[in-house]
DNA sequence: TGCCAGGCCCTCTTTAGGGCCTT
């Protein structure tokens, strides 16, 4: 299973961990061969308030939080989905925030890199209206699989999402397949380096397009 | 009860400022 990655998408009670947001629910998906091969979801419980604006945003209430599981079981077993997967997140500095906050709390440390689904998007789609998970979907006519702000179906469009970013850059630079090495030098791309950065790794000694 | 961040990216830049994106 070449270039497998896990998708992984949290709500939360707000933006940042570092003044107390806690995460409210969580998806994973692994995609490899191109779908989705596995999934794991669940509500967690931290004990923490959820916020009305929040309520509304996700739909997640705190009586459904009272009644999920605790936070530290949801984390175990997300770890062990994880393992050391790399890891694709839109937005990834934010999932990571949490990820890295929600393990700390159970002595665990995140063990795979995460790759940025909103960085490669802002390189293979430049022309889009913005750079939102929404947009991004319309934009690239991916398959709505539920309501956004719910971790899986975030989880699983941002799949969709990934991709179909790579059979993009197939279409465009004639590749059969697109290699997780290249797409972690898209990410890390100037935004208007595209077709430079594909060249630079088509040259690259150990790269076989076809 | 309910405050709030921060890395990335662009440009009227680089000795900076402001918008985007996530909840």
């Amino acid at each position: 299973m070449s270039d497998a990655v896990i998708v992984i998408d949290f709500e939360t009670t707000g933006i940042s961990p570092a003044h107390g947001a806690r995460a409210t629910e969580v998806a994973a998906v692994l995609v490899a061969d191109g779908r989705i091969l596995d999934r794991y979801q669940s509500l967690m419980n931290t004990g923490a308030w959820i916020p009305p604006f929040i309520e509304q945003l996700t739909g997640i209430s705190n009586r459904m939080i009272q009644q999920a599981p605790d936070a530290a079981r949801v984390m175990g077993e997300l770890a062990r989905f994880i393992g050391d997967t790399p890891l694709v997140a839109h937005n990834a500095s934010f999932d990571k925030k949490f990820l890295q906050a929600e393990l700390d709390r159970i002595q665990l440390a995140p063990q795979a890199e995460m790759l940025c689904s909103m960085r490669v998007a802002r390189r293979v789609y430049p022309q889009a209206v913005n750079h939102k998970l929404a947009t991004l979907v319309r934009h690239a006519r991916l398959v709505k699989t539920g309501a956004y702000h719910r971790a899986l179906a975030d989880a699983e469009m941002t799949a969709g999402l990934w991709l179909e970013m790579q059979a993009e850059l197939g279409r465009q630079f004639g590749l059969e397949r697109i290699p997780l090495a290249l797409l972690r030098k898209i990410q890390s791309a100037p935004c208007r380096g595209l077709r430079g950065c594909v060249e630079a790794f088509r040259r690259s000694s150990n790269f076989q397009i076809q």
